[in-house]
DNA sequence: CTCGATTTGTTCTCGCGTTCACAAACTCCT
DNA sequence: AGGAGTTTGTGAACGCGAGAACAAATCGAG
């Protein structure tokens, strides 16, 4: 039913693979700034932390992009893997909620260079509205569909609390936002074609406590 | 050879379940608030927004703590997970880079709410030394060494840029931190039994851009 | 006390991801 | 040109986690 794209890759790529070729891509932007043309996949694994088998398999998935005898061209692989992931474009990003993580997000130079752009900052507080935050004004919730309309957005940021959090995903699904990433410490229920991804700095900690009480016992 | 905690639980819980731990104890203690004081697999694993068979699977590593045809005790079974990810105790926790994300890091209050307590923040920038951030003192991160033995901490966060990530990393390990959870964009290599988690934002990103890529190549 | 309804704890099966190991392909040196 | 040495790409084996399905256990009604 759903036709193929015309001429691209049609092959889906493994989610625990597309979840480690960022960490690849910037590992390869590591070595091209420092004049490295080339590297074995021993080598670029090394330096992403991963086994080299793993490393292989998973550039295997985009196609073979390799010399045997000699390893990868790093500027080619890179683009290749930019490509792939699609950060070779821009990608117009709005953030919601200018708490303390808001702040930091929007000032968070990562985004930028790695083909985000921030357009928006949006809180429901009004008595911040009209506030610059890292060159971008502070707007109105309430703007949030003009602004996914003329900018184009596809991807939203929820920097709020957990009780917000629920309506703020429901009006980004509404205004046609279909990846969303959670700082917020709650669980969303979105539609079927919508991503949500999930960062909770507590539970990462919590995981710790775990382990290192795991070690305390065993002492 | 390493003898077994005398009395506790040897047991070891798969780590995908530990990751779950967490989320349901958050469910649990929203349910608790709310007043309701039972629940089955089946709601509570619609507040996690897992399967229930998956859910009961994860508490049967715990115990049997539930009660067939009735269902599970809230509070009873949020102490228990509690007790296994061991945050019924407060953990000392330092926070190194007082940059945009260390600041609201120190100002999240979901560390305080879940077990752990921040003791010292630490930044490399002397001017901001004797500056107070959420109530703690920003000190010099040469103290970090003093302030571990002192407080006894064993979990310290990492907020600076990449480039020093790895110093502290390593200054951190020496001082007998063994859990480290790492907000810089870089690979940490670390001796066996320190355990390290990752967080990185723009890696979030790249991963909703591939998808919101795939979606858009699927028209 | 017995029976039906409900819900947990667990067994089983399936699929995904990781790792090993090796054949294919390339370079360089003689 | 040919052979030795590298390094990629991939087939196969293995282990872990997810989900379905069911037996065991408990409650409530009559």
């Amino acid at each position: 039913m759903t036709a193929r794209s015309s001429s691209e890759t049609a092959r889906d790529i493994p989610e625990a693979t597309v979840a480690r070729l960022p960490v690849y891509l910037r590992a390869l932007t590591s070595l091209s700034e420092e004049g490295i043309r080339t590297c074995s996949s021993e080598e670029l694994a090394g330096a992403a932390g991963v086994n080299s088998a793993k490393l292989r398999k998973d550039l295997s998935y985009l196609g073979s992009y390799g010399t045997r005898g000699v390893g990868y061209d790093v500027d080619y692989l890179r683009y290749q893997i930019a490509r792939e992931i699609g950060v070779t474009q821009d990608w117009p990003v709005v953030i919601v909620g200018i708490g303390n993580l808001g702040h930091a997000l929007a000032n968070y130079s990562g985004f930028r260079s790695r083909g985000f752009r921030v357009v928006a900052l949006l809180d429901a507080d009004e008595t911040r509205h009209g506030e610059e935050v890292a060159g971008v004004e502070v707007r109105a919730f309430e703007d949030l569909e003009e602004i996914v309309t003329t900018h184009g957005v596809a991807i939203g940021v929820i920097a709020t609390p957990a009780a917000s959090s629920h309506d703020v995903a429901d009006r980004m699904v509404a205004c046609g936002i279909t990846s969303i990433l959670n700082f917020a410490p709650s669980v969303l229920s979105v539609p079927n074609g919508v991503d949500v991804r999930k960062v909770d700095l507590s539970i990462e900690l919590q995981i710790l406590a775990y382990h290192e009480q795991r070690k305390a016992n065993a002492v």
